[in-house]
DNA sequence: GACTTTTAAATGTCAGACAAATAAAAAGTC
DNA sequence: GACTTTTTATTTGTCTGACATTTAAAAGTC
C-alpha cells in the first residue's frame, strides 16, 4: 500500500483509497485488524490526524469499525444489511429532496423493483409475511390513525411484500426507494385522503400472495402505481394553481 | 444543531450526523457553504481536528465537497449519479467478495432488476441504445477477444439495456449488481466458455428490443439467468470435486 | 483599463500532548 | 491452586498550537 505525496488529492483520501483497495482485493480480510494509527502514520509517512481522517472516511462507509483500548484498533467490517439499509435510505431521501430525481422517476423505479419482487414473493412468502401484511392492513383501517402512522404502516406492508421474496439484495435495494418516498407520500395523503382505496388494493395483494398468484399481485401493483402517480400529479397541479 | 458531549458515541460521528440531518431536513441546501472549520469547532465546542473528522465522514458519502483557499470551505453537494455509481459498485463488490451474499442470491436479484427494466426499455430505448448493443454483440463475436474484454463488453451490453429504460434510479441500482458480478463471471467464462450461446441470446434481446417486444426480452432474460446460474453451479461443483 | 502584486482567509498537514477505555498481566487473597 | 483485585501497557479519542498551501479578492502599478 503506497500513496503519492505529489498527487493533488488529499493525503487522507489517498490513504482511504489505498486501504479500500486492499479490502476489495482481499489483501485485508473480514475481521482482520489494521495496523494501529501510529503504525499507519509511520507506514504512509504522514501524521496521525491524517491517518485518522482516512479511517473516518472508511468508517462512514461501514468498511471498518474501531475499538478503543488495548488490543483495540480498526477492524475490517463484514458488511451487514442493517448498516447498508440506513445508508441506502439516506442516499435515496437526498436524491429526492435535492430534486436530483423527480417523484415520478422514483415512483416508477420503486414499483418496477417491487413488481420484480412479486413473483418471488408469491412463491416464497411464509405465513409470517402474510400475517405481517394482514396486521398492517388491519392497522390501516383503524379510524383514529394519524397520516404519519398510516404511511409508516404502508411502508411496513410493502416491506413485508419485498422481504417475502427472501432475497436480501432486493430488500436492500428497495428499502431506500420505499422509505425515501414516505415523506412525500405523507404530503399526498394529507391532501388527498383515500385510504379505503389503498387498503382495498393492499387486501387484494395479500389475497393474491396467499393464493401464490403472481399475476394478480403484479396487476394490483400496476394499479397502485398508477394511482400513486395520479395523486402526485394532482397535488403538483393543485400547488401550481392553488384554487 | 447540537450534540451531546456525554454520549458514548464519537463526537465526530455525532457532528457528522447533526450536519447530515440538517442536509436531509433541508436546513442546509445544495451548494450552500457550511461555516468554516474554526466556526464549526466553536459552535460545537470541540477542536478543529474533531470537526475535520466529521467533515471527512460526510465527504466519503459525497454529501459535501471542500475547496481550499479564500472563499473556500465545505459545500453541500448535489448528489450526482456518477458518484453514486462508484459507491454502489464498491458496496456490491464487497457484499459478494465477503460472502455476505451468495452468487446465486446476487444473480437472482440482478436478473429480477434487469427484467424490471425490460418493459420500460422496450418502450423507450433509442436508436443509440440499440446501436450500442449491436456494437457490443459484434465485439463479443470477435475471435481474438480476451475473457476480460468479453466480460467488459457483456457489462456494457446489459448497461445499454438498462439505460434504455431511461430511469437513472434503475440504472444506478443495477450498476452495482451488474459490475460487481463481473469478476465472478470472469471466473466462469474462463472455465466454461460458451460465448456463442451468450451472443445468440444477446442478439435475441437486441432484436426483441428493436421490435419493442417486451415479452420476448423477458423470456430471453429468464433463459440467460438460468444459463448463468447453471454455469455457476457447475463451476462450484467442479471446485468441490476437482476431477 | 489591464495587468501584477499583495493580502487575507480557508483548508491541508504536522507535532506533541493528555484523557479515556480496555484487555492482559501482575499482584494479592482466600 | 483458584479466584479476585490491582496495575499496567496499548490504543483510540480529543485538544492545542503551529505552519504550509491554495485561492479569491483587494491593492498597487503601468
Amino acid at each position: 500500500m503506497r500513496i503519492d505525496p505529489q498527487s493533488p488529492a488529499d493525503l487522507s483520501a489517498q490513504i482511504a483509497q489505498a486501504i479500500r483497495d486492499a479490502i476489495i482485493s482481499g489483501r485485508l480480510i473480514v475481521n482482520q485488524r489494521l495496523p494501529s494509527e501510529a503504525e499507519l502514520a509511520d507506514q504512509f509517512q504522514v501524521s496521525r490526524p491524517t491517518v485518522r481522517e482516512a479511517l473516518k472516511r472508511l468508517a462512514a462507509q461501514s468498511l471498518i469499525r474501531t475499538q478503543r483500548g488495548a488490543s483495540g484498533g480498526a477492524f475490517v467490517n463484514r458488511l451487514n444489511f442493517e448498516d447498508l439499509y440506513s445508508q441506502q435510505i439516506t442516499t435515496s431521501t437526498l436524491l429526492l429532496s435535492m430534486n436530483a430525481v423527480s417523484f415520478d422517476t422514483a415512483c416508477e423505479a420503486r414499483y418496477a423493483l417491487e413488481r420484480a419482487c412479486a413473483p418471488l414473493s408469491a412463491q416464497r412468502r411464509t405465513a409470517d409475511h402474510l400475517a405481517t401484511m394482514r396486521a398492517e392492513i388491519f392497522r390501516q383501517s383503524q379510524p383514529g390513525l394519524t397520516d404519519e402512522a398510516f404511511c409508516a404502516s404502508d411502508v411496513a406492508f410493502h416491506r413485508a411484500l419485498v422481504d417475502g421474496a427472501g432475497n436480501p439484495v432486493l430488500s436492500y435495494q428497495l428499502a431506500g426507494a420505499v422509505e425515501a418516498m414516505q415523506p412525500l407520500m405523507n404530503m399526498i395523503t394529507f391532501t388527498a385522503r383515500s385510504r379505503e382505496e389503498i387498503i382495498a388494493l393492499h387486501s387484494d395483494i395479500a389475497d393474491a400472495l396467499e393464493a401464490r398468484d403472481a399475476g394478480t399481485v403484479d396487476a394490483v401493483l400496476v394499479k397502485l402505481e398508477l394511482y400513486t402517480r395520479q395523486l402526485a400529479q394532482d397535488v403538483a397541479e393543485r400547488k401550481r394553481k392553488p384554487a
